[in-house]
DNA sequence: CTCGATGCAAAGGTTTTGCACCAGG
DNA sequence: CCTGGTGCAAAACCTTTGCATCGAG
């Protein structure tokens, strides 16, 4: 698990600056609580976390730096926003209903094959994350 | 392979219209040297097509109307537009590289225990489409 | 003729960027 | 200090929607 303190030396390491808004969004996104967030919801819980106005492009410019560092992707899973994906977490999939929009996580273990033909094309199976789109089960065609 | 036609065609059986920027549109996306296009790119190549412009929304009303009729989805790849994917395709997965957004097809056949997969979390696997985002050769970490 | 599709315009949401100011190291 | 981060504002995108008009069936 990825902790805050964790994402804050990323920064500190990659010889970024940590600031009052950084250590609230990395709060934000290392509480186990939260699912995958995009841009505008880590705003609105790092705001209540620091009691204090985040500009949106704070947020999109923070995510930057922790993708920079290397601790964190951000990944398109449907429409609208993208999410916020830390490095760290336990690879798993996500398998998005093309129509609700309802998200489930997959843990990575039952694919080992797929790591296998990741590694044929010369992606590198560690930073790998997923997204599939399909239908579930309430949601035929 | 789908072409121009059975998308007319579809189109026709689901009792909608069938007009000159329709016609363009399928002939677009049935013409196999187009990889996966977004909505602006569409255009641009359906404009050369019809020879006339061609409003971005009709585009898109067009894009939802295969979509209703069963022939196409749209999907997000990775970061900005999300592109126009037929159904009648080959299943395949997209590759997709963080950094550059390079893309690479896969044939589905490697991949029957995924179906198992999705089957088991009620999610119906012949609308699968995949999109798996990683790190090519050329972008390490 | 009738209903659906088109184009135009406007709006909504996400993401990016320029710039002056402030603060971390 | 000095560089990099912040907030504010504006803009760039993608996408959706309302409405009058046009044209397919």
């Amino acid at each position: 698990m990825a902790t805050s303190d964790s994402l804050i030396r990323a920064l500190r390491n990659a010889g970024m600056r940590v600031t009052a808004p950084r250590r609230a969004i990395c709060t934000v996104l290392a509480d186990p609580d939260n699912g995958h967030l995009s841009a505008p919801e880590v705003q609105g819980a790092a705001q209540i976390v620091l009691d204090a106005p985040i500009d949106l492009s704070t947020v999109y410019r923070t995510i930057d730096a922790l993708q920079e560092a290397g601790v964190a992707h951000h990944v398109h899973l449907g429409p609208g926003a993208s999410v916020v994906h830390l490095t760290e977490e336990e690879h798993h999939h996500h398998l998005v209903c093309d129509v609700c929009g309802r998200t489930v996580d997959l843990p990575l273990e039952d694919l080992d094959s797929l790591a296998v033909l990741l590694r044929r094309h010369g992606y590198r199976p560690d930073t790998v994350h997923f997204a599939i789109v399909s239908r579930c089960r309430e949601h035929p065609a």
